[in-house]
DNA sequence: CAGCATCCGGAACGATACTG
DNA sequence: CAGTATCGTTCCGGATGCTG
């Protein structure tokens, strides 16, 4: 998928929905956010992201994509919130049902 | 992630689920035979890939995860079905939580 | 702290030709 | 028909070093 331009333009729902679920991290991304706003360093610590670039990428795409926020706070050292849209709080229904397939369905094999 | 290998060993049933849902064509692929029973070159067309090496490698992954199978028919020519098993099937939960995701938040933008 | 710039390896995806 | 075998390209994800 291109990098910056992963607008939602497909027809189909399914198709637009897996537009903004591409990319490794951004379902977890999101999960993360699920429990509250979140820090750069937040972020990258808690999902175990070795380089900040992947990260940044990520953000960048969620946050164009509608998914979440991203509000600077000038200060010093800066200080930088990532927080989910109500279009990124209401990814939670996908994710339980992701949770509920993954628990049910693929228990080791 | 690694080509035939692919197996869910992660701790966490949405990491699980993503292990299955990774790459680009999992999902459509799902979807499609949750209308019933697929062969090859049905796929194929219906899915738009140009390149058999493509489809094949996928089925082949999705096979080992036991979220679909491949009979073979010995004839000439040969016929060769995929279907969902009962843990394909059950992903229809996700695919239409997905798809309420991305037809409720994702109308255009 | 929150990134940006840069470089890199490898995996995914794809086109084409050929076979049992 | 249903692949396999090859080859080529794109590009994501990651490591590292530097900066406002």
């Amino acid at each position: 998928m291109a990098v910056l331009d992963p607008r939602p333009t497909a027809e189909c729902p399914v198709e637009r929905a897996l537009l903004v679920l591409d990319g490794k991290w951004s379902v977890l991304i999101i999960r993360e956010l699920l429990g509250g706003p979140k820090r750069f360093t937040e972020l990258r610590k808690a999902l175990q992201i070795g380089s900040p670039k992947t990260l940044t990428e990520r953000l960048r795409i969620l946050e164009h994509q509608g998914v979440l926020t991203r509000t600077v706070y000038a200060e010093v050292p800066p200080r930088v919130v990532y927080e989910l849209t109500e279009r990124g709080q209401s990814f939670r229904s996908v994710l339980e049902a992701m949770a509920a397939w993954g628990d049910r369905d693929l228990t080791l094999r």
